[in-house]
DNA sequence: GCCAACGTTGGC
DNA sequence: GCCAACGTTGGC
C-alpha cells in the first residue's frame, strides 16, 4: 500500500510553476539538510503521492506530486549524509488549502503541519490526504 | 522584521 | 554524554 506525504518550499526558492515547468521528467527534491525528514523520504516508494505545500508566501497546500524515484544522494549536499528523491508535479489542487483551514479544522489537530510545523517533509495519513483533497476540490 | 520553536554544534 | 549557545525555519 503506498503512502502519502507533504513536502514544503518556499516558493521563493522552488514554487509549484517550477516544479510543473519540470514535466513528467520531474526534479530531485534536493536541500533537505535534517534527519527526520530524510528519514521520511527514505521510507517513500516509487509512486507514492505527496502534498506540495508553498511555506512563507501563500503558506497553502496547492498541488499533487508523485514519487518518482526512491532515496538516492543528493549532489548538493557536500557532506554526504543527506539525500533526495525524484518527484513530478501530478496536478494542482483546483483550489489552494491555506493553512490557516487546515488549523482551524479540528480533523487535522494531530497533523504534522500542526503539530510539527518545522518538519519539511512529512507523512499525512490517508485521512488526512482525502480531507486535504476534497477541501482543495479534487 | 521579529521571535518562538527546534535542531545542531561544540565545550567541558 | 550533557547542555548552553547558536543558527535556521517559518508563522505572524
Amino acid at each position: 500500500m503506498s503512502a502519502f506525504w507533504l513536502f514544503k518550499s518556499e516558493p521563493d526558492a522552488w514554487s509549484w510553476d517550477q516544479m510543473v515547468a519540470c514535466g513528467a521528467a520531474g526534479t530531485g527534491w534536493t536541500g533537505v539538510r535534517n534527519h527526520l525528514a530524510k528519514k521520511q523520504m527514505q521510507a517513500m516508494q516509487a509512486g507514492d503521492l505527496g502534498f506540495f505545500y508553498h511555506s512563507n508566501v501563500g503558506k497553502a497546500v496547492v498541488g499533487v506530486v508523485e514519487v518518482i524515484k526512491t532515496f538516492h544522494p543528493d549532489p548538493t549536499d557536500e557532506s554526504g549524509k543527506f539525500g533526495m528523491v525524484d518527484v513530478r508535479a501530478v496536478e494542482p489542487l483546483p483550489r489552494p488549502v491555506t493553512l490557516e483551514e487546515i488549523k482551524a479544522d479540528a480533523r487535522f489537530a494531530d497533523m504534522a503541519l500542526v503539530t510539527n510545523m518545522r518538519l519539511s517533509v512529512q507523512p499525512v495519513s490517508a485521512e488526512h490526504w482525502n480531507a486535504i483533497r476534497a477541501l482543495g476540490g479534487l
